[in-house]
DNA sequence: ATACAGGCTTCTGTATACAGAACTCAATCC
DNA sequence: GGATTGAGTTCTGTATACAGAAGCCTGTAT
């Protein structure tokens, strides 16, 4: 009976859920979406009214929204949206770059052939969605290929780098840049095959030229000052 | 009179220093120099009486030593030391090959020669100390140069990740490992001279190959299991 | 009229208080 | 004798209370 009983709770049957992580979520997806502006403050008790919960878990949302980038915590005067200067967004696309090849190499020394399977069905949805001109859609497919070849490297230090400056990325491009059409899934059904046959070298070069060539079409789009409406 | 006072009092007098951060500071340091070790449970009053201040500051704390890896953070139990497994080693020593990779190509595209001058005085200072087998010095000298290297690198956003995975790499590989001796500096000469002629192709291939051997340097000793006494 | 000074308000930073969950250990029942 | 269940204890999670600093506004003096 025991034995059955392991088998069937892995799970705890109520997770806690502490109210900071809850707190913490809806503070980055209000930042996200733009419903707090960059360089806005951040008052603990205002924010603890609207989510109905005590200044206490506010404060410790915040804390880690600092240590990752979202706000500014300025000592004695509270929390401040981050403003992401232009510098900073060629740096982050400069890391990601270099962060999104080297896990391109370790899926393909990695990959196992339900891997690639699961690979191009992610890429099917891509084209998918493409056809259909979805943006969403388009949106997430590619988060997803990108996660899943992150997740196939193995590299979970790796993984939780990528995942914190891709956000990023994502948050201070997405209100100014469309998303890449055809070429980039081009470049995705090349970065499969290399992963398929296993050549790491190939995968980490397709995947630098993909990177590159985003970071240069969001630039471009930057500079021309043209937003997605 | 007014410019020279904004001139002179750029700074504000007294800064109010958070007690959070001189807690956060007391933690690493216990963490780092082994006072507290892996799997410890941290009690919050407890930590809290020791430091002399409350349980507040202490919480706020490990909240972000929970974010930066320090400790784990487990629901309704609380603070234990994080006891990083050999795999999670090896992951964060690859993660830190391919960013110091890319540090070093930056810096060697943006080094002025007064930066170069100053890479060779840091580094006469690591072979100073390798001359007088003072180990600590030595440790010394080797962050110094790479973090140098990182700063003229210029981005921002590669130096917070880098000085995040290298105090780990420390942590986990000081207690095991002695540091690399005459060779690593000589790789260290190699690699100022390809900054110096700015030749950023080079200098990364230099980087990478130095901390592949880092790497393998460190693997080994803890195979052998042999220990720095 | 303008510049400075003082008080007032607001918000953060820190401390304390209380409720609920998890672990411990002992007593009880099979 | 061993497993189990229950009370007791400890610690976290959350809420509230209080002190101090920063900014703002007003009043006054030049």
């Amino acid at each position: 009976m025991r034995e059955a009983l392991t088998a069937a709770a892995t799970r705890r049957v109520t997770r806690p859920a502490p109210l900071r992580q809850a707190v913490y979520d809806a503070l980055t997806e209000l930042i996200v979406n733009g419903s707090l502006k960059p360089g806005q403050h951040l008052v603990e008790a205002e924010l603890a009214e609207h989510l109905g919960v005590s200044r206490q878990p506010v404060r410790e949302a915040l804390q880690r929204l600092q240590t990752d980038g979202w706000v500014d915590l300025r000592p004695a005067q509270g929390a401040f949206v981050h403003s992401p200067t232009e510098e900073e967004a060629a740096q982050l696309l400069g890391v990601r770059a270099v962060l999104e090849t080297y896990s391109a190499q370790l899926a393909a020394r990695q990959a196992k052939p339900e891997d690639v399977e699961r690979l191009w069905k992610l890429h099917q949805e891509g084209v998918d969605a493409l056809a259909a001109s979805d943006v969403e859609r388009l949106v997430a497919a590619n988060t997803a290929l990108h996660a899943f070849i992150t997740s196939v490297a193995g590299n979970a230090v790796l993984a939780e780098l990528i995942a914190g400056v891709g956000q990023k990325v994502r948050w201070y491009y997405t209100p100014i840049a469309r998303p890449r059409g055809k070429e980039a899934w081009n470049e995705h059904a090349q970065l499969i095959r290399a992963i398929a046959k296993g050549d790491s070298e190939r995968a980490g070069e397709v995947m630098r030229k993909h990177t590159e060539r985003t970071t240069g079409f969001y630039r471009k789009q930057l500079a021309a000052g043209t937003g997605q409406d």
